[in-house]
DNA sequence: GTCTATAAATGGATAGAC
DNA sequence: GTCTATCCATTTATAGAC
């Protein structure tokens, strides 16, 4: 393991380098406006490495795709799992993806505002990926519960995550005028209200 | 008017056809995975047709972008005009909404859920164009009205659209397992039941 | 494992005939 | 106004030296 990293005088992991620095192109320009030849001078780390590491451009896209949504993933379960009754699980998850999404809106950006879709063929809509999925079993299961009123499945866990993900929409888009933390409780309530059995 | 549309033996209005067959594209392969070559094959109307009409490709792009939100906008002033108070202004954006993904979901498509500033460089974001302010502009006489209960305008817009708004992103995703319509009357619901005074 | 140089293909855009 | 043919820049990807 120490023997790998010696080449070319620097020792640093390059290729979570050439990860790092390719999510901030991404994020700030998308798939198609970045070039290997931009990745390239952004990390110094030549075109031939980074054919080495990754199979093509499609590659990086993915291995940094999945590496997020399970990034995000984990954020989410590690919320979840403390906590007991729906309402207490979902401000959790709220929580989690508010602060995710202050402390890494490059990360945030690329997950929630990216058409992956449009550059890897293969990948399942973002709504049906295990950190959506989770979210929305906090509701399923709150229905089960009758903490949650009777209602479609759909519905509840679109009332009760919506209007957060459109604020970190909004936030990333540097459309609010407030600090997102300031709106969480308020749209908290405003989810609960509407959902509360 | 009658004269300019006799050339080349098909009379029919020629840009008009370019910018359907280029709204089918996008929405399906995104901006960039359409090329002009494609939408010459789409349209029969050759390279050089296309570039008479439109400056380039990206003022292509602008050209059916800023269409589409003026329709998108005028569809949701007529919602709101013929009512009064909040409520019933609300229930009448998500109901042309909800149409509007049923009966065109290709510009619901390229609307929501293209990534426009990617190849628009001076477009402003989604957020802040006419239709949505025009929802925002609803619940914010809402709030003066005191229809509902004192709340941050951010947050109070996105209880009231973020949960519909949700759903139409799941049914264009194909991800809902029930006709959109049927789940309109609980959605109203329970964004009312957050907001209420 | 990393580099430079280059191949091969594609795309946006233009020129000029009709 | 519309078409065909072509130019030129850029991009992904590969070859081969170190």
């Amino acid at each position: 393991m120490a023997k790998a990293e010696q080449k070319s005088g620097r020792g640093e992991d390059l290729k979570a380098e050439v990860l790092k620095t390719t999510l901030t192109l991404f994020s700030q320009q998308g798939y198609f406006n970045t070039s290997l030849q931009d990745i390239r001078k952004a990390t110094g780390v030549s075109i031939g490495a980074i054919y080495h590491h990754f199979e093509n451009k499609e590659a990086l896209a993915k291995s940094l795709y999945e590496t997020l949504l399970d990034e995000m993933n984990q954020a989410i379960s590690e919320a979840i799992a403390p906590h007991e009754n729906c309402r207490a699980q979902s401000r959790a998850v709220v929580e989690a993806l508010f602060h995710l999404t202050l402390d890494e809106p490059q990360k945030m950006q690329f997950i929630l505002m990216a058409q992956h879709r449009e550059y890897l063929p293969d990948a399942s809509p973002i709504c049906s990926s295990r950190p959506f999925q989770a979210m929305k079993g906090v509701v399923e299961q709150g229905l089960r519960k009758k903490e949650i009123r009777p209602l479609d499945s759909w519905v509840a866990a679109s009332a009760m995550f919506g209007g957060a993900l459109r604020l970190m929409n909004l936030h990333l888009d540097g459309a609010l005028d407030r600090p997102l933390m300031d709106l969480m409780e308020e749209t908290l309530d405003c989810a609960w209200r509407g959902l509360e059995a």
